[in-house]
DNA sequence: TTTAGTGCAAAAACTTTGCAATTTA
DNA sequence: TAAATTGCAAAGTTTTTGCACTAAA
């Protein structure tokens, strides 16, 4: 956490409280959240700060923005992985990030979000006829 | 396009105007389209409609729903690819889909979504100092 | 001819913005 | 204390909905 503390500092904007219980709501939480659900959580901070949290967040690459589960989501970008979700119970279990983009000519820097979902062991088990 | 209209017929959903040309112009686009996009070009279709349209098809795999340059987007899902955009100039290249998901334990029928950005080669050469 | 689908207008939901008051450094 | 940031209220966008009319099968 100190090196998003030191990132925000660092590039001459503030420590508000705000800021910080966004981000540490966000460090709490297993899976991405809508701007909505952060708002529900973070009591006594306006819907507009948060959203101007987020946006500065995402300029600094704190936080990643991500579709999902048909809404926009954000998460804490900070070691490169993934979310799966479980299609029928919707549980959301985290994966590591484990491709690579050689096969693709013609571009570098590549940047990626990948958007996972599945049928997790439990409801195979459960659903299985 | 004769599987997708087949595909909305025996779901028992009609051939219509707005349904045609919503396909008909993401058929033609290199790109995935927002929904605002595709209203500027289909012309004399309610955006409602739009909307409409856009819901069935995702209901019925007609079409993936995708989180692109930061916008809520549309494009075909008929072949497994993805597209790739140049952070620099905004060109998109579609690349085909690669990767598998066996390393990942304890889930079955996965489907993904990969976004991808990069530097393209010409801007690459452009800017390179 | 029947039922699904459309356009339109209004409502709901989501996001951004201006500005005075507050907080951080 | 100065500058950045916030809350609030209002405006701007995007998406959904109800309903009378129209079009597809």
């Amino acid at each position: 956490m100190i090196k998003i503390k030191d990132k925000i500092i660092n590039n001459g904007y503030k420590l508000t409280k705000p800021r910080l219980a966004v981000l540490s709501y966000l460090k709490k939480s297993e899976k991405p959240l809508s701007t909505l659900e952060i708002s529900r959580k973070v009591k006594g901070v306006n819907l507009s700060s948060i959203y101007r949290s987020l946006s500065l967040f995402k300029n600094l690459n704190i936080v990643n923005e991500e579709y999902f589960e048909d809404e926009k989501k954000y998460c804490l970008s900070a070691e490169p992985h993934h979310h799966i979700v479980c299609r029928i119970c919707k549980k959301v279990v985290k994966v590591k990030c484990f491709h690579n983009f050689s096969d693709i000519k013609n571009f570098n820097n590549i940047e990626h979000q990948l958007i996972l979902s599945g049928v997790c062991s439990n409801c195979q088990k459960k659903y299985a006829k």
